[in-house]
RNA sequence: GGCCCCAUCGACUAGCGGUUAGGUCACCGCUCUUUCACAGCGGCGGCAGGGGUUCGAGUCCCCUUGGGGUCACCA
């Protein structure tokens, strides 16, 4: 971007900022909350915050043939989970309620109306069937341009107004003008220029009387006083029919920014065909929130002293939109596990994280004593696990005598199968568990016998956690007590 | 295909005319060590290509190439 955009959009961003910020994100409740969505409401609140502005939830549920009730609780739902509670939403109410679109549809309809009073709109008459058969036309010619026809655009009103009356049903479009430019100021890009000739009279009302995305985006933004439309780069081309849409109404515009598309690894765009996209299903794998959160902050954003751990408030502290950079940043697992790990050995407090843990324990059905024993297996695991579901996988042992033995720690369990009757007699003689008794035991155990402590321990290790990547030994020991360690070798021996 | 956007290590990014092109993840070593991790140290690895502009381009312009988005009575 050349100087002399930059510095016309920031004194263009300043202008804006004697008005009170307002950003939105419009999710679509027809599926799981989408990580885009939880993406895009990031900085979307971010931006709000810092500016001392509002965020708006408004659901956009006007597609009824692809409604889901179920979806549209979730999503609000998850924006409490990721900690992004917006200032108004359909659940928290506001100045500008109903948020759910489909109950504002009488105001979009009035809005259609306007504009088809205005001449601005006309009513078109063609039946969706007719529309396909169109563009099969113009693709079977060879033409690039598949778009509308514009059959009804100049039709005499009189015509159009008795056909109406006789009750024909009908769309209403939009008059796009036919030449000239529309330029969407982007506050990422500049000024990116469209050919008028290249735009199609879209359709504002469906037959059905309910609107299309487009209207009723356009007229609850401005309804709602929404200031900065912060949205992905997929809604770039459909900007200038929402100029026409808002110069239509005679309204001002937004600032524009259209922030990057986030990818699957093949850099498509982020699918769920391809990817993982449910914010609740990493949810239930046990990634926390605000390893989620700081994750996506790095897709297309870092922070400017180059931090990678940093919190939401971080964020709005030091925000920069202009700070976002344009390539579609790819989502991917390694690094958001990364993340998460981070957070559990070095951002979490102990108890912040037993308490997180919890509900995953209680699912698996383990039993964990006590508040105290959790926290002590925690902190023996806490550099070996990266997800929540991961402690409950690698703890087993602790909570359970049913776990499981694997191949590997079956043949080392075997390897000291000579020995570990003698061990086990001297660990009933020791007075207590306590690292500092077990340890000089254990290594003079090793001394004695003439092999290196690895080979007293690894057959241990198998024995007591059926595993061979566990806590150091004298945590185990402690962990477990006397009276399991004792069992399980017992048990052992019959292995 | 038309239109639009984008382009620094495999991935996420810093860089906004003068840098030995920096950091993070992943990967590979080493150290620590009772295993596995963690941690620390080190390594591998990049400005897509070609033209300009300039004393000087990763940084500015153009072209090519590549990637993506969009072309619905979906959002």
């Amino acid at each position: 971007m050349s100087i002399f955009w930059l510095i016309a959009y920031h004194s263009l961003l300043i202008a804006k900022l004697t008005l009170m910020v307002v950003t939105r994100i419009a999710p679509s409740p027809t599926g799981d909350p989408h990580v885009g969505t939880a993406y895009q409401a990031l900085f979307n609140y971010v931006f709000a915050k810092q500016q001392g502005g509002k965020f708006i939830v408004r659901l956009e549920d006007t597609d009824r043939t692809r409604y889901n009730p179920e979806s549209e609780r979730r999503i609000l739902e998850m924006l409490e989970w990721i900690g992004l509670s917006p200032d108004e939403s359909p659940t928290k109410g506001g100045p500008n309620a109903p948020y759910i679109q489909s109950q504002r549809v009488e105001i979009h309809r009035e809005h259609a109306f306007r504009l088809l009073e205005l001449g601005a709109a006309y009513r078109a008459f063609e039946t969706p069937e007719e529309l396909a058969a169109d563009r099969k036309a113009a693709e079977a010619a060879g033409s690039n341009y598949r778009g509308y026809n514009r059959r009804y655009r100049d039709y005499p009103k009189e015509e159009s107004d008795r056909r109406a009356a006789a009750g024909e049903p009908f769309a209403i479009r939009l008059k796009v003008p036919l030449e000239g430019k529309t330029i969407v100021h982007d506050l990422l890009r500049g000024p990116v220029e469209f050919d008028n000739a290249e735009l199609d009279d879209k359709i504002l009302l469906k037959t059905d009387g309910f609107p299309v995305y487009h209207l009723a985006a356009m007229v609850d933004d401005h309804l709602m006083g929404v200031t900065h439309v912060i949205r992905a780069e997929e809604w770039l081309t459909s900007t200038p029919f929402h100029i026409h849409i808002l110069k239509a109404f005679g309204w001002e515009e937004p600032v524009w920014c259209h922030t990057p598309l986030l990818r699957n690894p093949d850099k498509s765009k982020l699918s769920k065909r391809k990817m993982d996209t449910s914010v609740d299903s990493y949810r239930a794998q046990g990634i926390l929130a605000e390893a989620l959160l700081n994750y996506l902050g790095t897709m297309g954003w870092s922070m400017p002293d180059e931090r990678e751990i940093f919190s939401v408030q971080d964020m709005i502290q030091h925000f920069d939109l202009s700070r976002i950079s344009l390539g579609g940043p790819v989502f991917g697992l390694d690094k958001l596990k990364w993340y998460n790990g981070k957070y559990i050995r070095e951002v979490l407090s102990l108890d912040e994280l037993a308490e997180r843990v919890k509900p995953f324990v209680e699912k698996a059905d383990y039993n964990y004593v006590s508040d105290t024993y959790l926290k002590q297996v925690i902190e023996a695991l806490r550099a070996r696990f990266e997800t929540l579901q991961e402690f409950v996988d690698k703890s087993v042992y602790f909570f359970r005598d049913d776990y499981p033995t694997s191949d590997k720690a079956l043949a080392k369990l075997r390897e000291g199968a000579g020995f570990l009757p003698e061990l086990r007699e001297l660990l009933g003689q020791l007075p207590d568990f306590l690292p500092e008794t077990t340890e000089p035991a254990l290594k003079q155990f090793a001394e004695a016998k003439g092999v290196k402590a690895g080979a007293v321990m690894q057959p241990l290790r198998a024995a007591l956690t059926g595993s061979l990547e566990t806590p150091g030994m004298f945590d185990i020991l402690m962990l477990l007590g006397k009276e399991r360690v004792l069992e399980r070798l017992e048990r052992a021996s019959t292995l």
